[in-house]
This record gives structure tokens, sequence and C-alpha cells, in this order.
DNA sequence: GATGAATGAGCCTTCATTCAT
DNA sequence: TATGAATGAAGGCTCATTCAT
């Protein structure tokens, strides 16, 4: 009765994120992974399946994590009741970015993979799908509390998508440029800032 | 005189669009545009050279259009006194994008396919490239007129190449939406005030 | 009446020898030869017929001259008798040599296409068949004056035809290393001394 | 464990030598290798890497054994005294030969494609470094016991080159007829003769 | 369960030759 | 007759996946 090898899986598994990395899921090639993490091409699809699969291994665990932080910070907000939601939304919205940043950089890695390498798996539509969320939730919030400029239909819903994919980017870029975890939260508070004086542009353009 | 069969010349172009957009530059199979195209793989040589060549006949003129345009709109803003720099900065750079917004839509699909097909081909850093410029000029340019959060330096170069690139992707998700031309144009305009407001929380935080 | 067009005859074949030369005949191609000769394809088609054909149209007259020279100096050796061949063997062997040489010379290119560039024709055998002559008429030859070491069996027919080639080949290796017509006549009349010599070995061996 | 069909290894090889040999290395075909090899050109690149490599796999090893054996013969030469050399270079040049002749009879299938396929790979000049070298030594040891018609300038080194080339090829050319060993051997011995004569209207004109 | 050789489709590219203009 | 685009077979090579050992 054979056992599978230790220490195998997390070789491969190190070395995948390392290819995929370089080189994006399609270009990477498992008969580099099997041999930098000195196994073989078998062995994988033993223990992930095929291709898609071992990519999934990587990336799902920190794809379900996220989008369960996510839904809770969610939910959380919308069980508020509405004035608690008005006036806390601000300091509420930067708190979550902050948890939401905090576990970004504890799954580093994977997190990019997510961003950058995954054209060509089953995720590659991940982002634009928490961002429908986003999007979704926000909106039906804002016409809850009635915004005019939503109303009036000068905000529609598509071009809020347009401006919170933005602001995922933004957030995604200052992971991009790979800077400290401390770093990284100061730009991102800035760039809280940044956005919701944008927002307020879009929200309340008679200001302006 | 031989002469090229009248219209494969356009087709393979077309379905040459079409690949690329569909696949990516790199996914994207010579074979299937032949065969797409109602020809051989051949005549794309004839035409092309090779691949690198029929993605570039179909992209470059873009890019220097493109190029050319913006070079000319720094070079004019450049070229005016300090003073009238400041005053009209807003309502210039509002302008000039909606010229390349005009620009992008008269070559749609070839903008598209920079934008998200270039991967693989020497163009695959063309938007990094506009916006490398675009930070240069303008920090420097923030630099010359003194601006203080730059001086007191809370915002690094990197971080405002992180702003910029925000506000470009923005434009290019607005594209990326196939939105009509004026609805485009609309959309861009209110994207404009939104990340002015959001500059002005960067460079002017004591007012925020 | 459409004219073929005036020297573009000979500027296909001056770009054609250079091609062969250069890459031999397999690797040889007929689009670079076209595009060097400032011409197109077809116009190489329209007068060679074929890639076979333009080889051989360059290369033709000189074999034939060659042989047809080769021959008659065969010929006019056998033509002499018995005694004023065996005499003169050795000053006529060397200015028919000399001959050849400024033939050679005189068609050089063409020459070391032949020698270098013809695998792949018909012309690949050309030099064996040379060889395979001088060595039929020289053995009847050494047989008719009844030399004792062919009768004796020790030289076979095989090891003279070695023997041959051997000269042969140390004649064009002279003309391979492109000397100057003058030297090259100089290295070869060494060579005709080297290679009687060396014969005296095989068919006088009783006095080595 | 995955192993190598058994025979398929041994059947490319054959199959290859005598692609190579029939087409020489550029013209084979990886295809018609694996086709008559019964198996798939995927499996000429699990063993062999590519093209070049199964070539250099069939060949490289007698190219190191020759060259070692060469350079040992011209080792002990250069190690035995003035007068030893000078009495023994005759016997000892032709004992030499003959174990070069049975190296190669050994390995006769991988010399003829040293011979006569190799254009292409990085063993074409093989044969021409060979001479190379047995043109410096033996040039240089000529010098070294004062011929009188090298000093004189009478022999240049690349007239020597070209007596010298003559001379391997002259044995190249039993090779090729592909005669018996001990055919080979003895005509190569004659061989010897004959350039050992031909040498000496080289190196002593005087006596001739 | 582990291995890695085998598979064969698919990639881009080159070429001699044909043939419509 | 001149042109050169069209053709399609063939080239070397890579790859995810399968499967006998």
């Amino acid at each position: 009765m054979a056992k599978q090898i230790e220490g195998v899986y997390e070789r491969i598994l190190a070395c995948a994120k390392e290819e995929f990395l370089t080189k994006g899921f399609k270009d990477a090639s498992l008969r580099v992974i099997a041999a930098n993490a000195n196994t073989s091409t078998g062995s994988i699809y033993t223990r992930f399946h095929d291709k898609q699969g071992l990519f999934q291994q990587i990336v799902e665990p920190v794809v379900q994590g996220l989008m369960e932080m996510y839904l809770r910070i969610q939910e959380t907000f919308s069980r508020m009741d509405g004035k608690t939601q008005v006036e806390n939304m601000g300091s509420y919205t930067s708190a979550s970015m902050d948890d939401m940043i905090d576990y970004m950089y504890d799954h580093f890695d994977e997190f990019c993979l997510l961003l950058d390498a995954s054209y060509g798996t089953r995720f590659q539509n991940f982002m634009e799908e928490m961002i429908r969320i986003e999007v979704e939730y926000t909106y039906k919030y804002m016409k809850h509390i009635d915004c005019q400029s939503i109303s009036g239909g000068e905000v529609t819903e598509e071009f809020f998508h347009i401006v919170v994919t933005s602001y995922f980017n933004s957030v995604f870029e200052v992971i991009r440029h790979r800077m400290s975890r401390e770093e990284a939260k100061r730009y991102i508070r800035l760039l809280n800032k940044y956005h919701m004086a944008g927002c307020d542009t879009i929200f309340y353009p008679e200001r302006y």
C-alpha cells in the first residue's frame, strides 16, 4: 500500500506557484514544475487531477477565504440599522479594507496568481465577480438611501461598476508593486480618501 | 502582374483581430485565422511576414497615432506659460482626453488589442509606457509648481504612479464596456471630475 | 509580344551562383535568388524551368567543356603509338593537367559549384564520374603495357580508383584554397610529382 | 517505474543512422525516423532532446574516442627522443594508422556519418580539425628537424595542408568503399607508402 | 501510489512550384 | 512574357495528458 511521499505535495505547490507567477497559467509547463519539484508529471496528476486542478488547489482556499471575509463584511454592514450605516460607512469601509489587505498579504502569492496569472482558468473572472458583488450590494444600498444622482439616472449601475473597478484596481496596483504591508496600508488609506472624494463628485455632483 | 486576391488582406486582418481579441496573441493560431479567412497560412506570411508582423500591422499605426497625439498634447501644455498652465490644467486635460477618446473609438478594435491581447508582443508594455511618461511629466510639473505634499515626501513618485494607473485604467475600463462613443465621453468626463477630486486629496491633504 | 527583359537572365545567373555557392543547392532559396536579382520567382521558372534547371544552366556548359577537353586529352593520348605513350606519359599528363587547371580557373565559380554545392542535383556525382573514366582508361592502359603489379593482382582496379580519387581531390583542394592561378599551377605541378612518386610505389613496388 | 519501451532506443538510433547516412543531417526528417522506428516524434525528444542531440548521441563517443586516440599517438611520438623519432617515423605512423583504422571499423556507421553526413551539425568541421592538428604538429616537427624545403620556403604550410588533406582523404576513401577491414588495412598500408614517397618529393625535392 | 515514456495534435515557419492577372 | 500571391506539404519542436510498469 504505497503512500504519497511526504513533502512532494508541498514542493509541487511551491514550484507551481513560482511557475504560474512567472509565466501565467497557460504558458506554465507541468514538466517544468515537476522537474523543479523533483518529482514526475504523473505525481501531479495523482494529486491534482490536471493542470487546472493544480492551479485551483493553490488558489481556491484563498478565493473562498476572501469571498467569505468579503461576504461577512457585507453581511455585518447590512445588519446595521440605517442610521449607523450612514454614519459609519467611511470608517467601516476603511477598516474592512484593512482586514482585506491583511488577508491578501497573508496569502500574497496566491492573490497575485489570481490577479495576473489566472487567464485560462475558471478564476480568470474572479476579480470581476467580486466587483460585481460589490457593485450590486452598494448600488442597492445607495438606491435604498435614496441617492439623488442614482434615482436621477446620472449614475448608472454600469458607471458605478467602472468606478468600483477603478477603486479595486488601484488597490491591486499597490499589491502589484510588492511594497511592505505597512506601506501598502498607508497607501491604501490614501487611496480610500482619494476614491471617497471621487465618489462624492458622483453622488453629490451639485457640490462640484 | 500578380495581384493579391481581392479581399483576402481584409479578411485576414478581420479574422486576425477576432482571433487575437478572443484568445490573446500567444494563444491565437495562424491556422485558425487562415482557415476563417478562407485562405492558406502561407498567404499570411506573404502579407505580414510572421505572426508578430500580423499583430503589428493591425496595431502599430494606432500605437504611433496615439503616441503622437499624446506627445503633442504634452508638448502644447509644456509650452504654455506657468500661469496659463495652472489656470487651465483641468479644462485642458479634459479636452485632451476627449480627443484621445475619439482616437480610441476611431480605432476601437486595435485599441482593445493593445489593451488586452498584446501579451507576448513588443507592445505588451505600451500602456505602462504611456503611464510612465504621464507620471514623469506630471510629477515634474507638480514639483515645479512646488506642490507641498510632494516636497514633503507624502506623495512619492511610486504612489503617484499608482494613482495615474488607476486613472488610465478607469478610462480603459469604459472602453472595455463597449458603450457608445457619446456615452463613453460622458462617463469619462465624470471620471475626470472623480479623479481630479481624488488628486486634490493627495496634493492638498490639509483640506481633507 | 512581350520580350524577356534584358539583363534579367544574367542577373539571375549571377545571384544564383552566389546563393548556391554560399548555401549549397538544397539550402539555396529561389526566392532569395529572385529578390537579389531584382526579379520574380516566376521569371526564374520562365527561363530555367525549375531549381534543378537553374543549377544545370549554370553548370552544364562547364561540365560539357570539361568533359570534352578531358576526352580529347584521353583520345589524343590513346592515338599515340605505344612507345611515345610510355616515354611522354609524365610530361603529357602534366601538360594536360595544366590545360585543365586553366579551364577550371576560366570557370571558377561554376567549378566550385560542381565541387561543393551540387549535392541534390544530377551533377552530384560528376567528379566521381570523371574519376571513373580516368580509372577505366588508365587501368586499361596499364594492363595493356603489362604492368606487373596489376597482372599480379596487387593493384586492383578498386585500389587504383582510390589513388586516382586522392590525386584529383588534392588538385581540387588547391582550387578550394582559392589561390591565384599561377600559384595553383605551381602547387599542382608539385602535386604531380608527389603523386607520380606515389604511383611508382604502386606499380613498381619492388623498388620500395 | 516508467520504463522506456524496450528496443525503441535502439530502433531510433538505427533508423536515425540510416536516415542521416542516406540524406545527411539537414535533409533527414525526424518524422521519418520516428515512423521507421515505429514510434512517435515525441519519443525522440524524450531520449535525445532534439535533432542535434540525436546526431550527437550517435557520433559524439566516436569523435571523442578518435580524438583521444589521435592525441595519444601524437603525444607518444613527441616524447621520443629526436633520433628515435627520425628512425621510426615511418613504422610508427604506419602502426598508428592501423590502430586508427581499427577504431574506425569498430564504429563504422558513426564514422561515415562524420565523414559525409555531418553538415549542419557542430561536427561538420571535425575532419578539418583533425587535419589542422596533424598539419600543425608535423609542420613544426619538420621545421624542428630543419627540413630544407620548409626553411627554403618551397613548402608552405598551406601546401602541406593540401597534401595532408589528400592523405587523409585517401584513407577515408578506402572507408567509403566499404571493403573488409583486412582489405582496408592492406590498401592503407599501400597508401602509406604512396604518400611517404610523395612526401619525399616535397621535402627532398633535390632527389627528383 | 509513483513514474516518466508515449502519444499525437498543434504550434510557427519555409519552400518549390503553380497560375491568374 | 512577367509577376508574385497562393498553395499546402513538410520541417523541428512543445505540451497536457495517459498508462504500462
